[in-house]
This record gives C-alpha cells, sequence and structure tokens, in this order.
RNA sequence: GCGCCCAUCGUCUAUCGGUUAGGACGGCACCCUUUCACGGUGCAGAGCGGGGUUCGAUUCCCCGUGGGCGUACCA
C-alpha cells in the first residue's frame, strides 16, 4: 500500500492543450520515478461539453508523447451513482444537507455578501432547518457542511502551508438536483476509490483544495499528498492564447515538432535539475522530484523550442526522420511532397545529414528536401533569379562545359575543378557556385552545392543546368 | 470587492545567509565558409520598490507594487 498512484484527469471539452500536456508528464514522470501507477480520468459530468473526439484527442495527445497510463481510462460520468452514495451517506452522518434556495435567492445571498465586504458565498440558510419546512415541487441539491470557524490548510508540495480560514468558505454543492455529482464532490470520490496517493495538478486548483480537504475530512478518508504546479503564461506573462501556444499538442505536431522535443521543453517549464537543459524521458524519470517544481509560473516561448526542436532533429537517424517527413506530408496533406519523398526515399535519406542540421522544425525539412524531387524546369524564386544575371548565365555556361568532361563525378572532384576555374577566372567561388545553386535549387540556401550536385547525380545536374543556360 | 498564489538577465532557470549571481534560448561581434545552417570564441544582459532580522541578505519576515488563480447546480 505504499505504491504510487498519480492521475491525470483532463475533461473532455476539447484537445489536450500544452498545460494539460505538462501536467500530464509531470504526473507520469513521478509515478515512473516512484515505480507507480499515473492513472487517466476522463472528467466528463459535464455533459453539455464533453466529447466522444476529445476523448480520442487526449490520449491520441498523451500517446505522442509518449505519456502512457496505466490500466484502462475511467470515466467519471459512469460513476455518477456512486457519487450520489456518497453525498446521501454524508447526509446520514450529518456532514451534509439538502438545500431548496432558487438561483434568484442565491444570487440575492452573493450579492448580499459582497456589499458586505465578505466573498460571495451562501449563507448556510438550509444548514440547519427542518426537512419539513421545504418548498413543495422543488428538487434540492446536496450541500456538504463546511466548517464554520478554524482553519483549512493544504499542505502542498510546492505551494507550502497554505491556509484558508473556514469562513471564507460556504457550504458547496456537492449533488445537484438531477442528481449528478459537482466537480468538487466526483472528484474526491473518485481520487479516493482510485486510491490516489499523489495529486498533481495545475495551481489554478489551489483554493479547491481547501474545498476538496471538506469533503475528505467529512468522510474520514486520507487526504491524498497534493502538488500544485504553476500554470504556463503567454509571452506577456498573460493568460496563454492560442496565438501564443494554447493550442493541442497535434497542432505541435502539425508545425513539425518532434514529441521528444516538446516533451523536453515542456520538461524545462517549471521544473528543473540544476543547469542540464537536454535530457532523455529516461533521464527525466531518473532526476525528477517534486522538490524540483517551480513555484512561478513560466512563459511560453516559441523560440525555444524551435531550438530544442533543432537539436533533436540534428542528433536524430535519418530513417526515423524520414517516417515523421513521410506521416506529416501525409497529416498535413502536402501531397506533392509525400510523392516525391516516397518516389526519392534513397536520395532523401543520403541527403538528410546534410539537411538536418538546417532545420528547425519537420516542415521546414521537408521543405528543404524539394530541390531533390523538383521536376524540371525547376521553379526559381525571386532571390534565385536575381543571381542568375546574364553574366552569371554566362559563367555557368563554362561550368557546364567543365562539369560534362569531368570524369569523376564526386564532392572532392567536383570542388577542385570548381576551385580551378574559378582562380582561372580570377573569380571567388562563391561567383561560381551562388548562381550553380540557384540554377540547380531554385534558390540561394542549401546544402554544400557540390554535395547537391552527388545527390541528384550528374544527368539531372546538368539537365538543370541547361534549363537556366539555354533559355534566353 | 473578497480569498489565495507568485516575483533572479528579454525568456526558461541555478543559487537552498557569505558566489566576480552560474547555465540555456535569443541578441551582438568574430572565426569557420560556395549560400544557409551547424560548430567554435568572445561581449552585453538580472536579484520589482521600501522597511526590518542578521556580522552579512537574491535567499528569512512585513508593507507596497505588479502579475496570476479562484470566487458557478463548469471542470
Amino acid at each position: 500500500m505504499s505504491q504510487v498512484v498519480t492521475r491525470f484527469a483532463p475533461s473532455p471539452t476539447g484537445y489536450l492543450h500544452i498545460g494539460g500536456a505538462r501536467t500530464a508528464l509531470f504526473s507520469w514522470a513521478y509515478a515512473r520515478k516512484m515505480g507507480g501507477k499515473m492513472l487517466l480520468r476522463i472528467e466528463d459530468t459535464d455533459r453539455e461539453r464533453s466529447t466522444e473526439a476529445a476523448v480520442e484527442a487526449i490520449k491520441d495527445g498523451l500517446s505522442w508523447l509518449g505519456l502512457h497510463w496505466d490500466g484502462d481510462a475511467i470515466s467519471q460520468f459512469g460513476r455518477a451513482s456512486r457519487h450520489a452514495e456518497i453525498a446521501h451517506e454524508l447526509i446520514a452522518r450529518g456532514h451534509a444537507y439538502k438545500c431548496y434556495c432558487s438561483p434568484a435567492e442565491l444570487d440575492q445571498m452573493r450579492e448580499e455578501a459582497r456589499a458586505a465586504g465578505k466573498p460571495p458565498r451562501y449563507n448556510g440558510y438550509w444548514r440547519d432547518r427542518d426537512q419539513s419546512e421545504a418548498p413543495a415541487g422543488v428538487a434540492p441539491v446536496i450541500r456538504i457542511k463546511s466548517p464554520l470557524s478554524g482553519d483549512i490548510v493544504v499542505h502542498d508540495h510546492v505551494q507550502g502551508e497554505v491556509v484558508f480560514k473556514a469562513e471564507n468558505l460556504d457550504d458547496f454543492i456537492i449533488l445537484r438536483s438531477d442528481g449528478t455529482p459537482t466537480y468538487m464532490h466526483a472528484v474526491v470520490v473518485d481520487d479516493h476509490d482510485m486510491g490516489v496517493t499523489h495529486i498533481i495538478r495545475g495551481d489554478d486548483h489551489l483554493t479547491n483544495a481547501a474545498r476538496q480537504i471538506v469533503v475528505y475530512n467529512a468522510m474520514g478518508w486520507d487526504i491524498p499528498e497534493m502538488a500544485h504546479i504553476p500554470l504556463i503564461h503567454g509571452p506577456d506573462g498573460a493568460k496563454l492564447s492560442k496565438r501564443h501556444g494554447a493550442l493541442g499538442v497535434e497542432a505541435y505536431r502539425q508545425m513539425g515538432y518532434l514529441p521528444e522535443a516538446l516533451r523536453n521543453y515542456l520538461a524545462r517549464l517549471g521544473w528543473s535539475h540544476d543547469d542540464d537543459e537536454i535530457f532523455s524521458s529516461e533521464q527525466m524519470i531518473e532526476w525528477f522530484s517534486l522538490d524540483g517544481l517551480n513555484k512561478g509560473a513560466a512563459r511560453f516561448d516559441f523560440v525555444k523550442l524551435e531550438s530544442i526542436n533543432g537539436h533533436y532533429i540534428r542528433e536524430a537517424k535519418p530513417d526515423y526522420l524520414y517516417g515523421v517527413m513521410i506521416a506529416l506530408a501525409e497529416e498535413v496533406g502536402r501531397l506533392a511532397d509525400l510523392e516525391g519523398l516516397t518516389a526519392d526515399k534513397a536520395t532523401v535519406l543520403a541527403a538528410l545529414p546534410e539537411l538536418q542540421p538546417r532545420a528547425k522544425t519537420i516542415l521546414e525539412l521537408i521543405d528543404l528536401a524539394q530541390f531533390i524531387y523538383a521536376s524540371r524546369p525547376l521553379p526559381i524564386d525571386s532571390a534565385a533569379s536575381a543571381l542568375l544575371t546574364p553574366d552569371a548565365r554566362s559563367v555557368l555556361g563554362d561550368v557546364r562545359d567543365l562539369l560534362i568532361g569531368l570524369n569523376d563525378w564526386s564532392v572532392e572532384a567536383i570542388d577542385a575543378a570548381m576551385r580551378t576555374l574559378a582562380e582561372a577566372k580570377g573569380l571567388k567561388l562563391g561567383k561560381l557556385a551562388q548562381p550553380l545553386r540557384a540554377a540547380l535549387t531554385g534558390r540561394t540556401v542549401s546544402p554544400g552545392i557540390f554535395e547537391v550536385m552527388v545527390l541528384i547525380g550528374r544527368d539531372e545536374s546538368l539537365a538543370r543546368l541547361g534549363d537556366q543556360i539555354d533559355t534566353k
């Protein structure tokens, strides 16, 4: 019974957003570190907003990031009768009661409290009132009896001891008038029943923790260890918006980020292990501890994410990257690229070591590979065509004559021949190389142009060169 | 309004009373160089403000300021 059990409990009202992904990452890392389990519970009690598609999106997102949960995902909605059972048990124990107040009466109470400079709260009208006074035809809610005085303290691994005065908490609803549980109640019952020992969640739940402790105490249940991690903010320090990165993890995949890079980046947002920046999942598990969690909110920074992504692209094996490129081209509908990458697989694989250091995302990697399968005559972008002046084209003519006579089509041989030619004509090598690059790739940026020539081969190289010399 | 949380370079962070306040991303300069990257070297860049406590505070306490979260028959 000493096994650690954590849980990730998203509500399926949308995709797995970036903040949720990080919460899951920490819950997962802690469970793995402690040799315990991470459970997945879908908080779908809000029937209006919950969708099956969102459940799948969340599971897909977790799987893509490599955050595997133990056992089957649990539906909170499916446990409604258990929640109701506990609510009624609480009444029987004298810790809860039925309340018949109307929304209008509730509004009035809140207004009065606010006017008195107090937190807006329920005033306990039905707390000790006899049920015989109940109005006819009104379905009651069940409220828990929150302590009237004293402190409720949350012992938090991140925030420390957080004290809430009992008078600031009201008798909140645990069971709605339609018999369904509220979040505050369902969470406690589920965490208890699931044997959760450590609750790791966003600190937007910190005040909720105090309310939930009321339920734990009323039932006489042990309170799990808690760690409320700070939220992720946008670059301006305010709430994370879509423009700032509050997207589903699949959006990151579609932008060309590698799961290991996103995972690594997210881990460093609010958690640290000395000065380590780059680490594998295994290392994170080995190093992870609740003590390493930060208290302040972190801002999301796409630039740093890109940098880390670039690192993982550089380190990756070509065949792995090739697979990711194919899958991504298909996912985002880049059919021409999908076709070219598939048709010229061997060349792409051979070119990848040249491409990798130049790409920050998989999308960029695909762009960089386009010169391989581009069909003639190549589209020339504006910067490249600016390079193809009449003078440059005439130089390219000399280059072509030289290359036609070249027997050894290797980087070394081409390099030597080109340098000799440049010297003979009194030109810097760049004067030959840049127009050549424009002609062979249609761009001003590419891997080493001699490498490009070897990659696409002699015939294709000469043909592309010819396209630029002979037209005009 | 009320309650709670937070605060080190632009950003992510190290520091757990004594440091020239360290690293990473980004920026700038230089090197490498056929372009762009990669790589290498160097530079600039921070303890929110005010009070305490202490021989000594970035670090502990209080106030202020700024930001965040919560305040639902949402989760």
